[in-house]
DNA sequence: CTTTATTTGTGTCAAAATAACGCAAACGAA
DNA sequence: TTCGTTTGCGTTATTTTGACACAAATAAAG
């Protein structure tokens, strides 16, 4: 097969945006670089893809040795190609997006990093590569995501009243949203979701804290904000 | 830098999913393979990405040596990662779902292939690889994406009618829809794109020929059928 | 502890969007 | 022409949404 004999293949990286909500700001997890190509610059945490691991692998890897997290949500955001987007060579960047929850975790620079540090998605700095162009697909893709899929509570603890999610919607969003309108249409939504039922009336008493079920299937969510 | 030197690079593939619509049929362009892997057996049309190229440069080179065609659709889909899914050796593919008019194409077989067939995507035989995961997820994005973002033109000829339309859209999503409320629908959704007011009444005589806009931004396209 | 202010839970109602469907004009075949 | 079918245009009932009133619960102040 010539892709395995004569061709040279492109180098491989993963990178990530990892996405923390805390105190009503949704920030971005930001390396600081120590080493060329853009040295002391801010840039995604990243790594190549080793020969026998599979994607989500190179993702714990990252998330676990630079940032000392683990187990959490991930999602495959997109593959960039620019030849040029990478000064060193030809590196293909296939990239995710984690959603944590940063009260959980404790940051801790790795070896390929002077800092590590959650920017306020508002304030970022300027980043490196291309990484501004994956940061804002990343951005995008939540926005897009949390309105049809029930993933906004990745970023609560696994407990959380009815005000906080609100408020999160709000942040990530960037627009207000009627306090009770937002808590029918999310327990209209998980209503769906447990029972396959439309919820009537008010079926049910809500307790003060509420949860998510991860393990049911999660179609259906469809919140319809605008 | 460690991942130009020491480390092996996987190979890098850009798998497609070339989706036509003819005669009420949605189908899917297949490859009959002519070496091993998979020798006689139905793969999608591929190719290895090489070093200089974008990867929709790859999708070109694919579309017009294989198949002879150009300029159609085309959108990434996802990267598929298993270090199995190539018995050859560690492969990646990006992959694309291309959407074509097989009436303005004429099908070429390949060197790589025996033959190139449409199948009804309703009734494909066995894939090699992956491909059969990777055929799922285009299907299952194409459904999607028919419904929020005005895509589904892209299968017809410039000029279609309204009926044609209706039932592209009942062939893709399976289900069937009324023919009266859809296409007040399709004309709602274009005449936001268009104008970015909301129609009112019948603000505007219809030709019997109907043409999409490429041009212009095509947000706010929601049809919400269900 | 009370009293007061703020936050949160629940229900109502008008407006908007959607689904269901009637009807006539246009078209094609007999 | 006539008849059957397809296509375009509209109306109405139902559902969903947005805006908001009000009471219960919680927190803050005296």
């Amino acid at each position: 097969m010539k892709a395995f004999s004569s061709y040279q293949n492109p180098a491989l990286a993963i990178d990530l945006v990892v996405f923390g909500y805390h105190e009503k700001t949704l920030s971005v997890l930001l390396l600081n670089r120590k080493e060329a190509p853009f040295k002391d610059q801010w840039t995604l945490p990243g790594a190549f893809l080793q020969m026998e691991e599979s994607f989500l692998q190179t993702c714990s890897r990252i998330l676990q040795t630079k940032l000392g997290m683990d187990n959490v949500y991930l999602e495959q955001l997109y593959s960039f190609d620019d030849p040029a987007r990478d000064p060193r060579g030809r590196v293909i960047s296939v990239t995710y997006y984690a959603l944590v929850n940063p009260s959980k975790f404790q940051i801790v620079a790795g070896q390929m990093a002077n800092d590590a540090q959650w920017f306020n998605v508002q304030e970022t700095p300027a980043l490196g590569f291309d990484h501004q162009d994956i940061f804002d697909k990343a951005l995008q893709r939540l926005k897009a995501k949390i309105l049809y899929f029930p993933v906004g509570f990745q970023l609560l603890d696994e407990l959380f009243t009815m005000p906080e999610l609100h408020e999160l919607y709000e942040c990530i969003l960037g627009i207000s949203i009627d306090r009770r309108n937002f808590r029918r249409k999310i327990l209209d939504a998980e209503y769906i979701i447990n029972t396959g039922a439309k919820r009537e009336g008010s079926q049910n008493r809500h307790p003060d804290l509420y949860k998510f079920n991860k393990q049911l299937k999660q179609n259906n969510f469809q919140l319809n904000i605008s």
